[in-house]
RNA sequence: GGGCGAUUAGCUCAGUUGGUCAGAGCACCUGCCUUACAAGCAGGGGGUCACUAGUUCAAGUCUAGUAUCGCCCA
């Protein structure tokens, strides 16, 4: 006997080392049937996943185990990241916790470090993907950083070097003191601050008067190389040729007019700092002026800030103040609140600065990526990022591709140490090709994403013509989060067009952010996300996963609350429950035999659907109403959850599951079948065979979701010796649809429900000596086949007797329910409480007669007469017929009861 | 400054092309340890759909504006 609660643990453990060992996962290339691919987003290999990475995982996973199922040669490629910055950060820390000294630290022993670093966490990582049933293919696995991936980072390089498309120059870039390296634009963080704005006075060379500038920055002004105004400023013509004496540096600089400067800021005059702000730099190459460089590479003022040198920035810039106070030049100090751009690793905030950094050209890059998006090859869902997609590429800037790190891959590029020869190559030189000099490798690497925005097909093996290639890519969807879509999905798609001469992907599916219950993102660093692991080891893998499907509708954000993830464990603990019940039945009919008996291909469960149930399952012995309809409704559900999930509507798919499993097939059908399984006989054979197909069905359409429990039950059903995971199956259960059954069961549960609510309503806990009268209106349908679900409506209302009548009168003393078709008596030698009774019609008179009116005054509208389509008249018409009808009843019936 | 989300029951959230859409889960109240399940079963109460105008015969749903919260870009 099965426990009687459900523990998650060990079967998941159990099928995760199957799955394993069968390679379940690994698809062929070339293989058969239609192939499907997914790309997993490489995790970095800094640390663990987080509830985030958990949601965006389980999504991929849901659409490779349900393609897999239909047959789909399925490839979700597995990979992580080496993750630059994030790491070498990490490992510094690491170092210097032991006590090591950086300094003393070579490139050589600290790469080693790195690759220590990563073999840790990305043991981790992958146990946490199993742990969650990630059915990744680990066969193909790969890092960025593997050989066949650098191979297709250099030859991407070199050709988009030679293609004219990457350079390298001085311009200005956003610099990360901390970090002591470049970034790119996206890597910058801009975040409202409250900042001072300071009004120094510049006093001009010749003759009297000063020109007043407004700065946030006044640090700076040791760097500033010219003061600028607009070109239509009033005093434009008598500063025309002037120059101003910038104060503690005493350099003459002079003022120029640029279209840049806006009148409206400060005193609409700009100090300019070239080497230390993007406009600046912008306006002081317009006008040939110097860039002095007062700030290092680690924020620390350097020899040209003279008597400044060697403070950092912010100590600086106090000291600044004080000396322009001592020297009467600091006009005015006003509070000013502006964005301040930080590193979003690392929170430090950003100095710009000019500096030798490589390049690339994106706008003939951005053009087709463009174009594929408005022309619908690539799709997102939700829709609205395609806006926030096309702005970004319509406005996109160069991208800074060096990194100042050792962690990475190393820029192709070698200098020859006799002549200064450039040379870019795949492979490393052996001497310089102009002089025979020696050629030294860049010191720098690539930025991360350099390797990532390849990942749809370098990992598969390109440049080389691969069958993997040629059997996976284009891929069909990525799943990931819209923080990244700048990053990553923007990039992929240009390269892959410039590369692939294809999509990378035909959809891109953006996942909410998860939150934790104060709404703030889950993050590393903030440390704010349960560990999944903790999570599962407490709640399943299957209840975590079905959980967040469940609360998770598309491109909403999610606050995480571990109690919600309890939906999800009760849910598999009904599963677990159901099971019990059907497979302690086991005895009486066999599905295997069934399954000997007619002779069914292994592993072909719609044949045997079909052998076990012809189309119009006669009302034999063996199957009767209760099947059809149970049959019917799975029809229906599988049909839509399909459909749910091909819009990747995963919140629908998984409730209508969830509806179908608890509010159907767990409360009506099995406890129907409970009398049926007592009585024994065909009809206990029927029932057996239809509750166990239902149930294994029922796994079949939940098992991209809950992977575990499914595969579980489905094994204990002893249908195949294939695992439900590596299982396919066309399924198509359109013929067992039947809607007159299914109208019928609306009105049986209807009475049932109303029964019990008068039972409950009236204190009467057992069913001995109930009787009640369901009496029709004259004209119904249902009057006919009513009588058959009678000694069931019985059972489940739990009273002795239903009699159905048609148009008869009401028994003198009892109580009612009334309904559109037909009405429920319940006799009652004695009513205990009539004014409570008297209440509870009233109130429920008074709603009906407010909703009266309401569709009496809209069909007294002539306007909504003329207007409406007929059939929205028609049905209002009926409607008002009906609740007049049921008025008239509760009428009498408050009647009889005074 | 520009753009995008969100606002529905005490809480967390569904509600697709305007017309049986006012819903689910949790929480709450009542009765049940009924031989699958108390992580359960049965029954029940609970909402002026943020606000204001508008379009329409008809608005939770469409339009505009307002308020509050959140995100992105500059």
């Amino acid at each position: 006997m099965l426990d009687k609660v459900f523990n998650p643990n060990d079967i998941e453990r159990k099928w995760t080392d199957t799955w394993t060992e069968n390679h379940s996962f690994t698809p062929q290339s070339p293989g058969d049937g239609e192939s499907y691919c997914i790309i997993l987003p490489p995790p970095n290999v800094t640390g663990m996943l987080t509830i985030g990475h958990v949601l965006g995982t389980t999504v991929q996973d849901i659409l490779v185990r349900w393609k897999r199922l239909r047959g789909y040669n399925v490839l979700w490629l597995a990979g992580t990241d080496h993750a630059g910055i994030a790491t070498q950060k990490r490992v510094e820390k690491n170092l210097l916790e032991r006590g090591v000294d950086l300094e003393a630290v070579s490139r050589e022993q600290f790469l080693e470090e790195c690759w220590k670093w990563k073999e840790k966490y990305h043991g981790r990582i992958v146990s946490q993907l199993n742990r969650l049933g990630a059915s990744l293919d680990w066969s193909r696995e790969k890092f960025t950083l593997d050989e066949t991936v650098s191979s297709a980072v250099r030859e991407v390089f070199v050709r988009l070097y030679e293609k004219g498309l990457i350079y390298r120059g001085n311009y200005m870039v956003n610099w990360c003191p901390s970090c002591e390296t470049a970034i790119s634009d996206e890597e910058v963080e801009f975040r409202e601050m409250d900042g001072k704005l300071y009004y120094i006075a510049y006093p001009f060379t010749e003759g009297n008067g000063e020109l007043v500038v407004a700065t946030t920055r006044p640090e700076t002004m040791l760097g500033d190389t010219g003061v600028a105004v607009g070109p239509d400023d009033p005093s434009a013509p008598d500063l025309k040729g002037k120059k101003v004496r910038l104060p503690l540096t005493g350099r003459d600089i002079p003022v120029i007019f640029d279209q840049a400067v806006d009148p409206e800021f400060g005193t609409g005059c700009l100090k300019i700092t070239p080497a230390h702000d993007p406009t600046d730099f912008e306006i002081g190459r317009r006008h040939n002026l110097d860039e002095v460089v007062v700030i290092d590479r680690r924020g620390i003022m350097n020899e040209e800030a003279g008597e400044f040198a060697g403070l950092d920035r912010y100590q600086a810039r106090e000291r600044v103040l004080e000396a322009l106070r001592e020297k009467d030049l600091l006009r005015k100090v006003e509070d000013y609140r502006h964005s301040v751009g930080h590193h979003d690793r690392c929170g430090t905030v950003i100095e710009p600065a000019v500096s030798r950094q490589w390049f690339m050209k994106m706008e003939k890059l951005a053009a087709p990526a463009i174009e594929v998006v408005r022309d619908q090859e690539v799709n997102f869902f939700p829709e609205r990022w395609k806006n926030i997609y096309l702005n970004w590429m319509e406005n996109i800037r160069d991208w800074c591709i060096s990194r100042q790190l050792w962690w990475g891959h190393r820029i192709p590029v070698w200098y020859c140490d006799e002549c200064g020869e450039l040379i870019v190559s795949r492979k490393a030189p052996g001497s310089c090709p102009e002089c025979g000099g020696e050629p030294v490798q860049d010191e720098d690497v690539l930025d991360t994403w350099f390797s990532s925005w390849l990942w749809t097909f370098s990992p598969m093996g390109w440049p080389e013509e691969t069958d993997d290639l040629r059997t996976f890519h284009p891929t069909d969807v990525l799943v990931t989060g819209g923080d990244i879509i700048f990053f990553w999905v923007a990039r992929m798609i240009m390269a892959s067009l410039e590369f692939m001469d294809e999509v990378p992907f035909s959809s891109v599916y953006i996942t909410g952010i998860v939150r934790d219950e104060k709404g703030r993102k889950m993050s590393k660093s903030l440390g704010n996300s349960p560990d999944p692991i903790d999570i599962i080891d407490r709640y399943g893998a299957d209840a975590l996963r079905f959980s967040l499907m469940k609360l998770s509708p598309p491109g909403q954000d999610i606050l995480f609350d571990e109690k919600k993830v309890e939906v999800g464990r009760h849910f598999a603990n009904k599963i677990w429950n159901a099971s019990r019940l059907v497979l302690s039945k086991g005895v009486i009919g066999s599905v295997k035999e069934a399954n000997e008996r007619s002779e069914i291909p292994e592993g072909d469960i719609t044949a045997l659907f079909r052998a076990l149930f012809s189309r119009d399952l006669p009302e034999t012995a063996e199957y009767s109403w209760e099947d059809r309809w149970i049959l019917s409704r799975l029809a229906f559900r599988m049909e839509e959850v399909d459909r749910f999930i091909e819009k990747y509507r995963f919140d629908e798919a998984v409730s209508a599951a969830y509806d179908f499993f608890w509010h159907e097939y767990c409360d009506w059908y099995l406890e129907f079948s409970k009398n049926r399984f007592s009585g024994g006989g065909a009809g206990a054979r029927g029932c057996a065979v239809t509750a166990r197909t239902v149930l294994g069905l029922s796994m079949v359409m939940l098992h991209p979701v809950m992977p575990f429990i499914t595969e579980e039950i489905w094994n204990m059903l002893s249908y195949t010796d294939v695992t439900l995971a590596e299982n396919t199956m066309k399924l198509s259960l359109d013929g067992f649809r039947d809607r007159e059954i299914e109208d019928d069961l609306t009105v049986v549960i209807e009475a049932v429900t109303a029964i019990r609510n008068l039972k409950q309503t009236f204190n009467l806990p057992g069913s001995e000596g109930v009787r009640v009268i369901m009496n029709f209106k004259e004209d119904s349908e249902l009057l006919s086949r009513l009588p058959a679900y009678r000694s069931q409506i019985c059972e489940q209302a739990g009273i002795e007797e239903l009699e159905i009548t048609r148009g008869a009168g009401k028994p003198a003393k009892c109580v009612t329910s009334g309904h559109l078709d037909f009405e429920i008596y319940l006799p009652l030698d004695r009513i205990a409480d009539v004014d409570g009774e008297i209440a509870r019609i009233e109130s429920k008179r008074d709603k009906l007669q407010s909703d009266l009116k309401k569709i009496e005054a809209r069909l007294e509208n002539r306007q909504f007469l003329e207007k409406a389509p007929e059939e929205v008249v028609a049905r209002e018409r009926e409607r008002m017929e009906e609740m007049k009808v049921l008025a008239r009843r509760m009428e009498s019936t408050l009647r009889d009861l005074r």
